[in-house]
RNA sequence: GGUGGAGUGGCCGAGAGGCGAGGCAACGGACUGCAAAUCCGUGUACACGGGUUCAAAUCCCGUCUCCACCUCCA
């Protein structure tokens, strides 16, 4: 089976062939960078990203651009205020953004470019649509330019909507738009607002409307065609809708498949800030390990919604334990675990889950079925089968960016840095007096020295070869 | 009003006509000084009411409930 994808714009899953054999070419719209991002803004980035290492896995050369939205309403109303200049508002919650994307596991994109970056491609492509009759200049003189939504009949074609069915926008003010469904793609300067977030254009002083940034950038930097657009289920419409049409009217056949993650909700309503139920990426990653958040957004398939609650990242964590384990049981038994596993340990019926429509609640299922399969092999001693599975969940491991040895965990493993052999050095030292009380029968003094450790955060636990000890999460 | 999605065992969450995905929790057992980890075993779940079928959680009709989008939104 060959990778299949659900496309959002037809509705069904379909074979994926790549407009360029043997390569990828995705866009997928980043964050507006006005507030600090929450868990539901996080699971897009995790979904693109375990897509990306998909299919590079499968042998694509996958090339992905996401872009970041440096400039807007919110960002302005927000920095103004703050009282700080919106730019520097903007930047600030970039980097929040990129924190966040590392404490998950996120690769960089190949580029993330920013709107303020891209005005000129954004002008050139408005004057497309004005020269082909798709797009006006407000008559009001405010400066705006929309694109004309009746002049594109297959306008809605994305979303199945109807434009004459849509609620009507009960704008109270049309401002200079011929129909209110037509959407701004140039929005003119407003004297309130500040200078440096205006740039020159055939229409007067400006800034982009939201949706001519993504169409102008993804062209940019993948071509007026491209294969995979993605974002959060919300995008569909308006925003990939808007997207589509200006670029097809422009003359841009634009992307071949579009694909939408679901929410991350909390009490079963979608997660939020104007909520007020927005659990913060950088909050809820102290409380639980990195990796066990990012299993926990990967456990349900990516159309569906994820609720939001300790309990599932309680039960995360405790997969995660299960996972990390049997790699450590594996180690010892094999001297040593697999940092990298050969392409073709990867189980197939795995491979099948993820190519149907990158299945990962179905390639879980074979995760653990792996990990049993390699503790039975363990227990009995059979060393060969033990590497055979160990090898066969680390590569499993890698397609998910869980694996504990690769990056970019590596890092987060060593932390305590220097400090290492000095803490092994010492537990090992209380172990062995541990081991003494043991043999002497003096459990007392063998279960106080383990307290003493629990007290501290380790774990001890017996095995044939001796105690081990690890941190608790 | 228009357009989508969803209701599954104690919990999370797959599946989409026929052998109970997987995980977490619980209980019993093995192992252990006790634990931990691990293994073995234990569940007759699919919102409700009809219908189709040899067979329905899965298809059809109806009903109820929830969520999302149509306005900024991953």
């Amino acid at each position: 089976m060959s990778f299949h994808l659900y496309d959002s714009a037809t509705r069904a899953v379909r074979p994926f062939v790549p407009l360029v054999p043997g390569a990828v070419s995705v866009y997928h719209c980043g964050l507006t960078v006005q507030s600090s991002p929450h868990l539901g803004h996080i699971r897009k980035e995790v979904v693109f990203d375990v897509l990306r290492r998909w299919l590079s896995f499968s042998g694509y050369q996958v090339k992905v651009v996401a872009n970041v939205t440096d400039i807007d309403d919110k960002i302005l109303e927000k920095s103004a205020a703050a009282g700080v200049e919106w730019y520097a508002h903007a930047y600030r919650f970039e980097r929040e953004l990129h924190d966040a994307y590392a404490a998950l596991g996120c690769l960089p994109p190949t580029y993330e470019p920013r709107a303020t970056g891209h005005i000129p491609e954004m002008i050139e492509l408005i004057a497309a649509l004005i020269d082909r009759g798709h797009a006006y200049a407000a008559p009001d003189g405010s400066g705006d330019v929309y694109f004309d939504v009746v002049s594109w009949p297959a306008y809605g074609e994305l979303s199945g909507q109807k434009v004459d069915e849509m609620e009507a926008a009960t704008d109270a003010d049309p401002r200079g738009k011929r129909d209110p469904r037509d959407f701004a793609l140039w929005k003119g300067h407003k004297p309130t607002e500040p200078d440096t977030a205006s740039w020159p254009s055939p229409w007067g002083r400006g800034r982009p409307g939201w949706h001519i940034e993504c169409s102008a950038m993804a062209g940019k930097y993948l071509g007026d065609e491209f294969d995979i657009h993605g974002g959060g289920i919300d995008l569909r419409f308006p925003h990939h809708e808007n997207e589509l049409a200006q670029s097809r009217a422009a003359g841009r056949p634009f992307a071949r498949y579009w694909m939408h993650n679901g929410w991350v909700t909390a009490a079963g309503e979608k997660m939020s800030k104007s909520l007020g139920n927005g659990a913060l990426v950088s909050e809820v990653v102290k409380k639980y390990p990195a990796r066990a958040v990012r299993l926990y957004l990967l456990a349900p398939h990516y159309r569906s919604s994820v609720e939001f609650s300790n309990t599932s990242l309680d039960e995360a964590s405790a997969q995660l334990a299960r996972i990390d384990s049997f790699l450590k049981r594996a180690g010892e038994l094999t001297a040593g675990w697999f940092a990298f596993a050969p392409q073709e340990s990867l189980p197939a019926e795995f491979a099948r889950a993820m190519d149907d429509d990158l299945g990962t609640p179905g390639a879980m299922a074979v995760l653990f079925g792996t990990i049993k399969q390699g503790n039975v092999a363990i227990e009995a001693g059979e060393v060969d089968a033990a590497k055979r599975a160990s090898a066969a969940v680390v590569s499993m491991l890698d397609v998910l960016g869980l694996n504990p040895a690769s990056e970019p965990w590596t890092g987060a493993a060593s932390s305590g840095g220097d400090l290492v052999p000095v803490v092994d050095g010492l537990v090992e030292a209380l172990l062995t007096q541990r081991q003494e009380a043991r043999a002497r029968k003096d459990y007392a003094a063998a279960d106080a020295i383990r307290d003493q450790l629990k007290a501290l955060g380790l774990k001890i636990e017996d095995t044939p070869a001796g105690a081990r000890w690890t941190l608790e999460d």
